[in-house]
DNA sequence: AAGCAGCGCAACCGCAAGTGC
DNA sequence: AGCACTTGCGGTTGCGCTGCT
């Protein structure tokens, strides 16, 4: 190293700069909350891996009080097993995580790895995704074309339909009281996106927030973390692995196993949300939206 | 008590982007 | 523009702890 590229090791403590930032930022930065995940802050982790896959720095975002490591290693050390058995007794699909990249081999993933300055439109393309598999799963062949997540060469994040499944089920849960809809989240001083006016996402560590065009609702409110309210909602969050994504989206609208009221879905609520997922012309010509939510509850 | 395996967590590594000169 | 350095991120590794035999 002959200089020693970045600053010197310091002396005594053989590390680095980087070595020092690491461990202030994962370890020894004050606020950071150790130990113990709590259930909802399990859920919250499987729900939003699910939906933005292996970012763990954007994970951590909605988690102010854990770092982007902690969350990593919570998820490798517990959750992957979790899910892993979950499915395996659930039979069919694969989780979240393995649908996501985990299984990608570490060379792959290093190139497929997003530049920061690809965020955004990243998350942009995400939600394009996440309105055609809407716009999929309402046309009259949905059930057979929409391709469960994991197997899909396209899929770099879980099922998209499932995803929406997963947002229109909290999006029903949340629907009473538009203040409880991602209110877990924003009852963190930190998070930067409790503003139902401001449609902004925080990306990564620092707080930094990337622009979302979401009409009407934050993206939190959208994602609608509430979870219910800590155990309670417990058994009711194991995010629907399996079947077709028209079966997860009819479940989740039909009693399961007692976990949730299944009232039907409210026409004000959903009218946000589905103005939000078909706008744009993007499902012109698609079966009317009462066609596919009444087939679903049928 | 000793050996072993499994687990959890902190730290490391490599890469890409950002920044300042 | 080009270089050196910093920062941020995600994947991986190493080590200490714990429980079991």
């Amino acid at each position: 190293m002959g200089s020693m590229g970045f600053h010197q090791y310091f002396a005594g403590l053989l590390r680095c700069s980087k070595s020092c930032r690491l461990r202030w930022t994962n370890y020894l930065r004050p606020g950071i909350k150790r130990g113990n995940f709590t259930d909802h802050e399990e859920k919250m982790i499987i729900h939003l891996q699910a939906l933005l896959g292996n970012r763990w720095a954007a994970i951590a975002s909605y988690l102010p009080e854990r770092t982007d490591n902690d969350i990593k290693n919570y998820w490798n050390t517990h959750l992957k097993k979790k899910l892993t058995m979950t499915n395996n007794s659930d039979s069919s699909s694969p989780s979240p995580s393995s649908s996501a990249n985990s299984s990608i081999s570490s060379s792959t993933r290093k190139s497929t790895k997003p530049s920061r300055g690809q965020w955004e439109r990243r998350l942009q393309s995400d939600i394009q995704t996440a309105r055609r598999a809407l716009s999929h799963a309402i046309s009259p062949s949905s059930s057979v074309h929409l391709n469960h997540g994991g197997g899909g060469a396209g899929s770099t994040y879980a099922s998209s339909a499932d995803n929406i499944a997963r947002l229109l089920k909290d999006w029903m849960k949340n629907k009473p009281t538009s203040s409880s809809a991602g209110s877990k989240v924003c009852d963190s001083q930190s998070s930067p996106s409790c503003n139902d006016s401001a449609e902004s996402i925080p990306i990564g560590g620092g707080g930094e927030s990337v622009a979302v065009e979401l009409p009407g609702r934050s993206f939190n409110a959208l994602l609608g973390f509430g979870f219910g309210s800590g155990d309670g909602a417990s058994n009711c969050s194991d995010l629907s692995h399996s079947g077709s994504p028209v079966a997860t989206t009819k479940r989740m609208f039909k009693a399961e196993e007692g976990c949730e009221d299944v009232s039907h879905p409210d026409e004000a609520s959903l009218s946000l949300l589905e103005k939000w997922l078909l706008e744009e012309g993007s499902l012109t010509g698609a079966v009317g939206k009462h066609d596919f939510f009444t087939a679903v509850l049928e």
